[in-house]
RNA sequence: GCACCUAUAGCUCAAUUGGAUAGAGCAUCGGUCUACGGAACCGAAGGUUUCUGGUUCGAACCCAGAUAGGUGUACCA
């Protein structure tokens, strides 16, 4: 039910009185708003103050004028004045049960009305590289590009995913490098995969070696520099002893020292580590220079080299099978997986429109796009002739234009990458893309508890695949626990706790990426998440087997579903009212959602709908209704509590179960 | 150096994009109830929204400055 613009278009006549520009009326209608104070009101206008210099009248006597005039009788059972010249709504019950009856009616929707201008909107998410296993740094994107990819379809847009898979670049060739050089022929038949991934460490270390060694001079050098500017720092304080911009500089000076010398302490460590490892010392004197080698690999896959093709084909089959079983257990699918391969023959055109257009230009020896604003420019060709990235990015960008032909183009991607994406809409602008809205949908890096990003305790990144498992086995430890489950009075098979745990662990992971704003940087805390208190899917997910649980004990003690589904819905109780006026908001909750593809505005609704439950069933009781009216009209709105319950958890790519 | 982002309760986060007394969850303290499933409910305490100014009828939100942190910054993706 959109009540918004219901209450809205009620208001409309009576503000365009004085507002005659149709941007001041939206503006007006737009303070128009679900109140945030339960105790003062459902719904709120905050129409007036901004009118009284306009009008030059004080506000409460033109919130008296608009009261007067808005005609909202079949849908509020008072419209009040209050503070400095808010109007307050409270809605009829009457109405609010009647709308709330003809959502019930229709469990598949909601009664949410698909939108009258639906948007093709293409959305770029998850993008792992296939060369490697996925790790905790591709969960947010993949949980968040799901869940607007499956909003944006039940709102009645045309949403097209397409993962733009990693299979293209500097990775295979160091697969291909590896597998040359140091595989492992029985290991690569039992597990190709585990091999691959083994073979992309070895030569990742060997290169993440030479690179420190090669980095010490300069970290030595930028060491000498801090300690000078220090120094010099001190000297002219020393000389000025009040001035406070010195005092900061010496400040920033002894940090920098210090970074300067972790840096290179760690660069030194990590080659003293190194060298007690003799036959990684000899490997590594053996493929000395590394990094070029394996560019050149790259290059030749690149360039059409037969004997690196093949390996690519035989690789990337076995890359994406193993890739894909991580989406089965998430079950999340896309449209497409075209992958940056795919676009590999149209970026030399890409480049010679560029060059054509005069927006590129030779610098350095590669090709690049000078934008204004920034210093760096974007490169679409290499020296070498390699092309990089960005061409990619705008081969795909235009690829899509032709092909599907979108109103939005929506890039779920780290905010790392903010910089780029802003260089590459200018291009793309500039290239003729002017009708389609792009938009970077960018999210916060996973913390670990120390505030930086999410590793293992040894340091290495964490699987995606063994975090999943652990949140799994955390929740089997809870969900399962023999004591909670004798008290449920009911025996539940081994199967049963199998897919209880599964749906409740992966829940928990989704939920709890989901929950934060995706702007901000959150801390990961899996314990937090596993233990099933608070703010988490499991407590929404428990809200919804309750109410099953309510409908099954109905069904035993004679009340068949037949009995209440098509029985009226009377509200009369406080928590009745409030959890009936939750639900009504479910269609503008969506909606507002999507303003700015924000998925914690879901979240934060399931856990106030959940709580409001939770209030209900503690001070309403269903089956011991006072009335028997009263007991069909509750299993009424508890069975609604709980399709919306789970039509929710739905769009974020979460499971229920009907008892845990 | 330059650019962008962030700063809210002890901790982790919200705040309908400028609306009323800044809200939740953890943690702390107190209370309820033989239960339609206690993973519950009700309540208390906890705040100069980093600081200083400004704009506005109204500011956590906008602007300026300061402080602290993060990220990016020419051929990786």
């Amino acid at each position: 039910m959109r009540v918004l613009s219901l209450i809205r278009s009620r208001f409309a006549p009576v503000l365009a009185n004085w507002l005659t520009e149709p941007d001041a009326l939206n503006a007006a209608l737009e303070r128009i708003v679900a109140s945030r104070e339960a105790g003062l009101a459902d719904y709120q206008a905050n129409v007036a103050m901004p009118l009284q210099k306009k009008l030059g009248k004080p506000p409460l006597a033109i919130a008296e004028e608009i009261v007067s005039h808005v005609d909202l009788s079949d849908l509020c059972e008072s419209v009040t004045i209050a503070g400095q010249g808010y109007v307050n709504l409270r809605l009829s019950p009457k109405w609010l049960a009647q709308c709330l009856m003809e959502a019930h009616a229709d469990p598949e929707r909601l009664a949410v009305a698909p939108v009258a201008t639906p948007k093709t909107v293409v959305i770029d998410y998850s993008s792992p590289n296939v060369a490697k296993p996925m790790h905790v740094g591709h969960i947010r994107s993949t949980v968040i590009g799901d869940s607007i990819t499956k909003i944006l379809r039940f709102l009645g847009h045309k949403a097209i995913s397409d993962n733009h898979l990693g299979d293209w670049g500097t990775q295979f060739g160091m697969i291909i490098y590896g597998y040359k050089n140091f595989r492992d022929d029985v290991a690569y038949a039992q597990a190709p995969v585990a091999e691959l991934s083994r073979l992309y460490r070895v030569v990742q270390r060997i290169i993440g070696f030479q690179d420190a060694v090669a980095s010490i001079p300069k970290l030595e050098l930028a060491l000498t520099k801090a300690e000078q500017k220090l120094t010099e720092s001190k000297a002219k304080s020393a000389a000025a002893p009040q001035d406070k911009k010195l005092a900061k500089e010496i400040a920033v000076a002894a940090r920098q020292l210090d970074e300067a010398n972790e840096e290179l302490q760690k660069a030194k460590t990590s080659i003293e580590e190194s060298s007690q490892d003799h036959d990684f010392i000899e490997r590594s004197k053996q493929h000395a220079e590394l990094g070029q080698r394996v560019l050149k690999e790259t290059a030749k896959l690149h360039s059409g080299d037969r004997e690196n093709l093949e390996l690519w084909e035989a690789f990337v089959p076995n890359c994406k099978d193993e890739i894909h079983s991580v989406y089965t257990r998430l079950n999340i699918q896309f449209d497409h997986e075209f992958g940056e391969s795919y676009y590999h023959e149209m970026l030399p055109a890409v480049v010679e429109d560029l060059l054509a257009k005069s927006l590129a230009v030779q610098s350095g020896g590669a090709i690049c796009v000078f934008l204004d604003g920034y210093e760096a420019p974007m490169i679409v060709q290499k020296q070498d002739g390699a092309y990089l990235y960005s061409t990619t990015d705008i081969a795909t960008a235009v690829f899509r234009e032709r092909e599907f032909g979108p109103d939005a183009s929506l890039y779920v991607v780290d905010h790392r990458q903010s910089e780029h994406f802003q260089k590459l809409f200018d291009v793309l602008r500039k290239i003729g893309l002017t009708h389609t809205e792009l938009k970077h949908v960018e999210f916060g890096t996973v913390l670990g508890e120390d505030g930086k990003p999410f590793k293992t305790r040894s340091g290495t990144v964490v699987g995606l695949n063994s975090m999943l498992d652990e949140a799994v086995s955390g929740a089997y430890e809870v969900v399962c626990d023999p004591d909670r489950l004798l008290k449920s009075g009911y025996a539940f098979t081994d199967a049963e706790k199998r897919e209880i745990s599964e749906t409740v662990g992966l829940g928990a992971i989704k939920y709890a990426d989901l929950c934060h704003n995706r702007t901000s940087n959150y801390v990961f805390d899996m314990k937090k998440m596993v233990q099933l208190q608070g703010n988490t899917a499991a407590y929404i997910q428990y809200s919804y087997a309750r109410t099953r649980s309510i409908l099954r004990k109905a069904e035993t003690d004679g009340i068949e579903t037949s009995k209440w589904l098509d029985a009226p819905l009377v509200l009369i109780e406080a928590p009745e009212l409030n959890l009936g006026l939750q639900l009504l908001r479910f269609e503008d909750m969506l909606n507002q959602s999507m303003v700015d593809y924000l998925p914690n505005v879901v979240t934060e609704y399931l856990f106030e709908t959940a709580k409001l439950f939770s209030s209900f069933y503690d001070q309403c009781s269903v089956l011991g209704a006072e009335t028997p009216e009263s007991v069909l009209s509750r299993l009424r709105l508890i069975d609604l509590t709980g399709i919306t319950l789970r039509k929710g958890l739905e769009l974020l790519g979460i499971g229920v179960v009907e008892r845990m």
